[in-house]
RNA sequence: GGGGGAGUGUCCCGAGCGGCAAAGGGGGCGGACUGUAAAUCCGCUGGCUAUGCCUUCGUAGGUUCGAGUCCUACCUCCCCCA
């Protein structure tokens, strides 16, 4: 279909967010009538959830601003079983406690996007353990089990992938699907819930749920997916320097996080405003138009924008002009991310090593850092270390009173005196 | 229940006649070049109080001066038969 005529899955097409929809003249109708409630899931296995998981958060954000109910939901039940879809290995069992540490800790991102609260268009945050946990075998077996083949199953390009490596699937994960698409049927009976989203690795267990849904009774449900995100050169979204994008600010800093969208590739950059940001199409033209000679000035327009969101807009731009002083001015930026060391340790000295491994934390390990040093890596008030057994004392302090510790041109902490 | 095969460096894949910190990829990281991009090239990719020491090849024992490699038991997975 060219043209949307509900608002919702207009700017969704128009910002890039669909891949497949199960019935977009349906679904499109639907939305264009009434007001909508419909889901995504996130699963707990993390105390956070990363810059991948940020296109699903968008997408319930867009249902909001166009007038419909979007619901969050908290995989407390399902999260016990793990979600096989087109993984490789079981993932490891999470004990209750675990899991509901990690939703506790997840749900603190969505008010950024999202506002809460009792009306017909706040948003929800549900937690599937309120119907799972306490599911009687038999009774499921026959009022859910009955309505599955594992003939289809099995033919699910998600299951496939596992069964042809000949890896194995375990009774309890292949359960997975079952629940999830369950829950869609649960989610409609509780809240009229008639649309689930997801990335598109989860289409088989949607589509899974409005089949159970014709069987149980359900109004038509639907489906809609978003395309599975890598970077132009292919790379996972969600890695940064330091690893994983977390969304959580007690995990990854507004710093670190802008910086992470500072360095998205050049061919990125106006998919990742239509993505991520909520710039008005016609800006994010004008934008991309600039893409040429001032790409890097878009590019931290962009990376202002997602942090903002995430962040607050204070803080995006704190992170901004850090980045600044610190890139453009080669400068020191007060407000680098900073460790504290104790000025009796300093007094004593510290080895560079040491400093780098144990107290910043920029490499692993000291081998890590010996080898660093070797292949010229790392900084210290940017000159680049060539004694793996410098020491590092009081004297190193700059004049603002700390020891800026640098590895690769990126990474850069401060050593504070406490 | 019977028979056959497999498990290797804590990211993944994958070689490995009894002398092995263990080939080769991929990925990742650093350097050069750039624009905090991509592409390309070069280097690195067990730990440590380091010319040495310690820990690694599914787990636990055993043979041996010496075991990823041989033997035994166990665990897990795959395939075939029942």
């Amino acid at each position: 279909m060219s043209t949307f005529r509900s608002d919702f899955l207009r700017t969704l097409d128009e910002r890039g967010f669909i891949h497949q929809i199960s019935d977009e003249e349906g679904l499109d109708k639907l939305f264009a009538t009434e007001t909508v409630t419909a889901y995504i899931g996130f699963d707990p296995t993390a105390p956070s959830l990363h810059a991948g998981g940020l296109i699903q958060i968008m997408m319930l954000h867009w249902m909001q601003a166009t007038g419909h109910r979007p619901v969050s939901l908290m995989g407390g039940g399902t999260g016990m079983v793990g979600d096989p879809s087109f993984k490789d290995d079981a993932r490891q069992l999470m004990t209750v406690d675990t899991i509901e540490a990690n939703i506790a800790s997840i749900k603190k991102v969505f008010a950024n996007y999202l506002s809460y609260g009792e009306g017909p268009r706040d948003a929800l945050m549900i937690n599937n353990a309120d119907w799972l946990r306490d599911l009687n075998y038999l009774e499921f077996l026959r009022d859910v089990g009955r309505h599955f083949s594992v003939n289809r199953m099995l033919s699910f390009d998600s299951v496939k992938t596992r069964l042809d490596r000949e890896q194995s699937l375990s009774f309890l994960e292949f359960n997975y699907m079952i629940l999830q698409a369950y829950d869609f049927v649960e989610l409609n009976k509780r809240y009229g819930v008639r649309l689930q989203m997801g990335g598109s690795d989860q289409w088989g267990n949607i589509v899974n749920g409005i089949d159970l849904g014709h069987r149980m009774g359900t109004p038509q449900l639907y489906a809609l997916t978003s395309p599975l995100l890598t970077t132009a050169s292919g790379a996972k979204m969600g890695k940064s320097l330091n690893g994983a994008v977390w969304l959580n600010a007690d995990m990854l800093g507004a710093y670190e996080f802008w910086q992470y969208w500072r360095n998205t590739e050049d061919a990125d950059v106006p998919r990742f405003l239509k993505l991520y940001t909520t710039l008005p199409m016609d800006e994010i033209a004008r934008l991309s138009l600039l893409a040429g000679s001032e790409i890097n000035e878009v590019k931290k327009i962009l990376a202002t924008e997602i942090t903002a969101m995430l962040h607050g807009r204070s803080a995006a731009e704190a992170a901004a002009e850090t980045a600044r002083k610190t890139f453009e001015e080669g400068g020191l930026a007060a407000d680098l991310p900073s460790v504290e060391v104790g000025s009796g340790e300093l007094e004593a000295g510290i080895g560079v090593l040491a400093a780098f491994a144990e107290k910043a934390g920029l490499v692993a390990s000291n081998g890590e850092a010996r080898r660093q040093v070797k292949s010229g890596g790392l900084k210290v008030n940017d000159v680049v270390v060539t004694d793996d057994k410098q020491v590092l004392t009081l004297r190193d302090l700059t004049p603002e009173g700390v020891i800026k510790l640098s590895f690769g041109k990126k990474k850069h902490v401060l050593l504070r005196p406490a």
